[in-house]
DNA sequence: GGAACTCGCCAC
DNA sequence: AAACGTGGCGAGTTCC
């Protein structure tokens, strides 16, 4: 891609993001290439276990038949001939090219039990790629990955050699197992502070959309609440056992929504991934159980009338038309304002100075600009965290980001000072810089112990 | 023997 | 009517 600043302003903000991105590649993270020693071979060990078990199985030898036994259980492709065209099952999803796919929601909702076990294995097998990654970049106890301003379109940052920006987080026993690697110098601690909402924030600054603007605005309010009352049509919303359906709200219907998915993905996002439920007719008793109640998902689904993925899906259908026209009509207006922009003047432009041009779809010149700009609040506050630590030669060091997150390597005495810095750049500086940010922004700060790991990391 | 491609999976 | 944005990386595979 092209970088395509348009004012001195834009062009110094990767200047300037450069040098600071390199100083934090110069200091590096640290590694404990003790534990990354041991755990490899207990990750291997794991994944040994799990192969033994599967080969027990009648599928294996099946499948190892088939191929001749020239098998190799890390082969999708292999995988994908013995099932689809060997036992002639029908695939349940597709890849972009039209053929059965065999990842992990392709193969469970086969139900197999077999597979579970190949499944469980390529979970470790994540895990011991991120470590051997970190083992295989360090130099004498530091990883130095890059943090890249030049290659992508929507001018956000990438990052490789490791790849600081994908390192498991979800799955709360890989996390443990990845997580754990990275330590902080001796005597510090690791400290992460980030954004709040900033992508919500940001396309708010484009398109001013009243309503939007105050569930921004409200701190009691609360948008994804709000979308899993209406979505799981709840008479009440109880913070600790519906929790679950405000992540999915958020995370498979909501986010999407503003990325330009449709009602149909969200409906199976949302039912497969959040409510475990399956694609057919739904029975009592089945999907996730709701905290403290020995209830599930489907049977308050099905008490409320909505008894297979074809009603729920229906039923998104009718909210997403509401959460369009009546909840965030200005910012439906503008979506398609920003695109017939894009297809008279063939660019958009950001808040930030920059312009995105080149084949773009609708969704696309939509979220670039967001993206981009969302990005560049994070940029600029790297920029004078790191001029600030420099000037006033903190002991204390940043040391990556990830699109809307900083993360330092602190020294515990400096601590307070350093939330107050960032705090204030972050959230008065940042605003004074670029007036056109007409929302409020904040960080939350996420810490570790001291000597501690990352993987220990909790809110302040 | 390496480049280019596909697929799957991790993050935001 | 059609239908999810941005990356990096490993492994397997195909092509030249």
């Amino acid at each position: 891609m092209t970088l395509n600043p348009q004012t001195p302003k834009a062009y110094r903000l990767l200047h300037d993001g450069i040098l600071a991105f390199a100083r934090a590649e110069q200091q590096g993270i640290r590694v404990d290439l003790d534990y990354v020693e041991k755990k490899k071979i207990w990750v291997t060990n794991k994944m040994d276990k799990l192969e033994d078990h599967f080969k027990r199985t009648n599928l294996y030898h099946h499948w190892a038949h088939a191929v001749k036994g020239k098998i190799n259980i890390n082969s999708g492709t292999q995988l994908a001939h013995f099932l689809y065209n060997v036992k002639k099952i029908e695939p349940v999803k597709f890849t972009v090219t039209g053929k059965g796919a065999t990842d992990e929601e392709a193969l469970k909702q086969l139900n197999i039990p077999e597979l579970d076990i190949l499944l469980d294995r390529t979970r470790y097998k994540k895990a011991w790629d991120v470590l051997n990654g970190f083992e295989k970049e360090q130099v004498t106890g530091f990883v130095h990955p890059f943090f890249n301003l030049h290659l992508v379109r929507t001018y956000r940052s990438s990052s490789d050699s490791p790849n600081f920006q994908n390192i498991p987080k979800r799955d709360e026993e890989i996390m443990q197992i990845c997580r754990r690697a990275l330590v902080p110098r001796e005597g510090h601690q690791l400290v992460e502070i980030d954004f709040s909402g900033l992508e919500v924030r940001i396309a708010a600054c484009y398109h001013k959309d009243p309503k939007m603007l105050e569930y921004i605005n409200d701190p009691k309010s609360d948008m994804h609440r709000d979308m899993a009352i209406q979505i799981f049509m709840l008479d009440k919303f109880d913070k600790t056992k519906h929790n679950i359906l405000r992540q999915a709200a958020k995370n498979g219907f909501v986010f999407p929504e503003f990325y330009g998915d449709y009602f149909g993905n969200c409906a199976i996002g949302m039912a497969y991934t959040w409510c475990k439920l399956p694609q057919s007719k739904w029975d009592r008793g089945q999907g996730i159980t709701l905290d403290g109640d020995n209830f599930t998902i489907s049977d308050h689904l099905i008490a409320k009338g909505i008894s297979s993925l074809d009603d729920f899906t229906d039923h998104i259908r009718v909210i997403e038309k509401d959460f369009w026209e009546n909840r965030f009509p200005d910012y439906a207006e503008w979506k398609d304002r920003w695109w017939k922009i894009y297809q008279k003047y063939g660019y958009v432009d950001l808040l930030t100075g920059f312009r995105c041009s080149g084949v773009m779809g609708k969704n696309d010149s939509i979220n670039y600009p967001v993206q981009g700009a969302a990005f560049h609040c994070n940029l600029w506050t790297f920029i004078e965290l790191d001029r600030i630590m420099q000037k006033e030669k903190w002991d204390t060091h940043l040391i990556g980001q990830i699109h809307d997150s900083i993360i330092m390597d602190v020294h515990p005495a400096e601590l307070p000072h350093v939330i107050e810095t960032a705090k204030r750049v972050a959230g008065t500086d940042l605003r004074n810089a670029w007036p056109w940010i007409i929302v409020p922004l904040d960080i939350d700060i996420e810490y570790c112990p001291i000597d501690g790991n990352w993987s220990e990391k909790v809110k302040l």
